[in-house]
DNA sequence: GCCGTTTTCGGCCCGACTGTTTTCAGTCG
């Protein structure tokens, strides 16, 4: 069995969970969870990195000793010293912890008191009366207990496009509120992270307790979990938690930084702050009692003698190196993007005509548009075959020869068959523009099968974007198992692309492998796989992951005119 | 358990809200 990334990930977080539950030092579960992360969040799988024999304390926060764990998790699938703590700390109370209310000193309490171990025992104590005795417990927590239990558990992620919907909510039902002057929804959606777990929402005001009144009494609001002066926190109907903190003018640029976070971010800058003898809070910063800055989000970062850090980059990934050495990258913004090379229309499974499309596109500023309708394999979507893919071609030629400033370009969405070969022959696929390749069938074959059927179909010199590269549907469908690092190379090699698609179900790149693309010099194309007009608006998304991803104009194929794309597409 | 231009020990980010207390621990972000 493979170990990926998450599998390491996952046994690191249970034992951080179940050491807190244990009483353990918190500095060394910081470690754990600071080494799960950088785990999961690593480009390359820490398995091969083990067999190539590669230094893993050269990744930041491991050491000797989680380098020679995460190879004994690589080699045995387990870590024999998290069996030992799970003999005497039974690995279900992590699960406890999962309810809102119970931390670990909690779980502990309950453990050792009562005997709990599981849910179903959780539960059956506090029908009985038997939490509220508990000495730090009462009788608020056993009623919530009872209330949670079954219910929708702590960390479940929304997607981005859903957060989009609430958030503009919310900031159109505080903007009523007199007396409201700024409103940010700060958190991970600032960063356009793909999921989201809460949304943070900062106001400045004059009259907080009306803002706090206003927020709680939202009519999406299914629960209030806590309402104060500065700060409330409810739960939507969709099952999803949002802050509200108001914050006075003077702090705005310290609770927005602080505020958007990522955690891993913010305690690197403060930890910078603490070096220079300042204070870093979400009120400002502070050296000594005397507020030195905060108003603005710049003034924190300079505080720190830092250039200001685009909120996506804010991951702890080295982007506070980056600034330091004075190599941020100026990210991609939506106003570089010339065209889309992804869209269907209703020819295949799209809703609308090819000239609607066209319309749309230059509605928004487009130079050009790639119509990629699915090849014959697709058969769901009524795919291509080669004598329909000929007629559209002499279709987009009418078309052209009417359009000035916009040119359509001709291309498809083949299907990558299970044997490598593309579903449409090549003395079509010559007449074309561009292709965008991609896998729609047999998602479980093995890492090196996957692998080697894509590599072979790009050995079709006419394989040009790689779409959708991991096949991946946020929340619902795991991306196959493939050598994305293979991929790429192989990509570079041949003078191939990769897509970034940014319909918000997909985002596929991740932000890892689209920083991994940068890294490796393969550009990207940014597209949207629009099936209607209005899809072609996902672009915002796409733009979001690629400057997650640290993707500068250069480093975006579509950034770029046709007539400069035409050059790049010469295949090597 | 990690880390180092205050280095190999002694630090490790900071505050709001709640419930259970009677001055604060625990949880959460």
């Amino acid at each position: 069995m493979p170990v990926h990334n998450t599998d390491i990930a996952e046994i690191f977080n249970q034992f951080a969970d179940l050491l807190e539950i244990d009483g353990a030092n918190p500095f060394r579960i910081r470690a754990y969870r600071n080494a799960a992360r950088t785990i999961a969040s690593l480009a390359q799988s820490a398995a091969d990195m083990v067999t190539e024999g590669k230094d893993l304390t050269e990744l930041p926060g491991i050491g000797k000793d989680l380098a020679q764990k995460i190879e004994e998790i690589v080699k045995t699938g387990t870590l024999s010293q998290l069996k030992e703590l799970e003999g005497h700390v039974p690995p279900q109370l992590s699960k406890l912890m999962k309810m809102p209310g119970l931390g670990p000193k909690r779980v502990h309490t309950l453990h050792e008191k009562l005997g709990i171990t599981t849910l179903e025992e959780l539960k059956m104590a506090a029908e009985k009366g038997k939490i509220s005795q508990l000495r730090g417990f009462g009788k608020k927590i056993e009623q919530m207990v009872l209330e949670e239990i079954g219910q929708v558990k702590k960390g479940e992620r929304i997607k981005l496009s859903i957060a989009e919907e609430i958030a503009n909510g919310i900031v159109t039902h505080l903007k009523k509120v007199e007396g409201v002057k700024e409103i940010e929804v700060a958190g991970s959606y600032r960063r356009r992270k793909e999921t989201v777990a809460d949304l943070d929402v900062l106001v400045t005001c004059t009259n907080e307790a009306s803002v706090m009144a206003h927020f709680v009494n939202y009519e999406n609001v299914e629960k209030v979990l806590s309402k104060g002066e500065t700060r409330s926190s409810v739960q939507l109907r969709s099952g999803i938690q949002m802050d509200l903190r108001a914050v006075p003018e003077i702090s705005y640029g310290a609770a927005l930084h602080y505020f958007t976070g990522s955690k891993a971010h913010n305690i690197a800058i403060r930890m910078l702050g603490v070096k220079k003898g300042l204070k870093i809070n979400e009120y400002g910063v502070f050296r000594g009692a005397r507020r030195i800055a905060g108003k603005r989000e710049e003034e924190v970062f300079k505080a720190v003698g830092l250039p200001f850090i685009e909120p996506e980059l804010r991951e702890n990934w080295g982007e506070i190196e980056a600034a330091q050495r004075g190599q941020l990258p100026t990210l991609v913004t939506i106003k570089d993007i010339r065209g889309d090379f992804h869209a269907h229309t209703k020819a295949t499974d799209g809703h609308h005509s090819l000239e609607e499309m066209v319309v749309a596109a230059r509605a928004r500023g487009y130079e050009y548009l790639a119509i990629t309708d699915h090849s014959k394999r697709v058969t769901m979507a009524h795919g291509f075959d080669m004598k329909r893919l000929a007629q559209r071609i002499k279709e987009i030629d009418r078309l052209n020869a009417k359009l000035s400033g916009f040119t359509v370009l001709k291309s498809v969405e083949l299907d990558i068959l299970k044997d490598g070969s593309l579903d449409l022959p090549d003395e079509i696929l010559k007449e074309l523009d561009l292709t965008v390749c991609s896998v729609h069938y047999n998602f479980n074959l093995p890492r090196k099968e996957q692998t080697e059927r894509i590599l072979r179909a790009m050995d079709n010199p006419h394989f040009i974007i790689l779409a959708h590269p991991t096949g991946r549907l946020i929340n619902e469908r795991n991306p196959y198992d493939v050598d994305m690092e293979r991929l790429m190379e192989a990509a570079r090699e041949r003078g191939c692309f990769l897509e970034l698609n940014g319909h918000p179900d997909r985002l596929d790149l991740s932000d890892v492998h689209t920083k991994m693309a940068k890294d490796m010099g393969i550009k990207v194309a940014i597209s949207t796989d629009a099936h209607r007009t209005s899809d072609l608006d996902y672009m915002r998304f796409g733009i979001g992951q690629a400057r997650r991803g640290w993707l500068e104009r250069e480093d975006v194929l579509n950034a770029r005119s046709w007539k400069e794309i035409k050059q790049l597409l010469k295949r090597k």
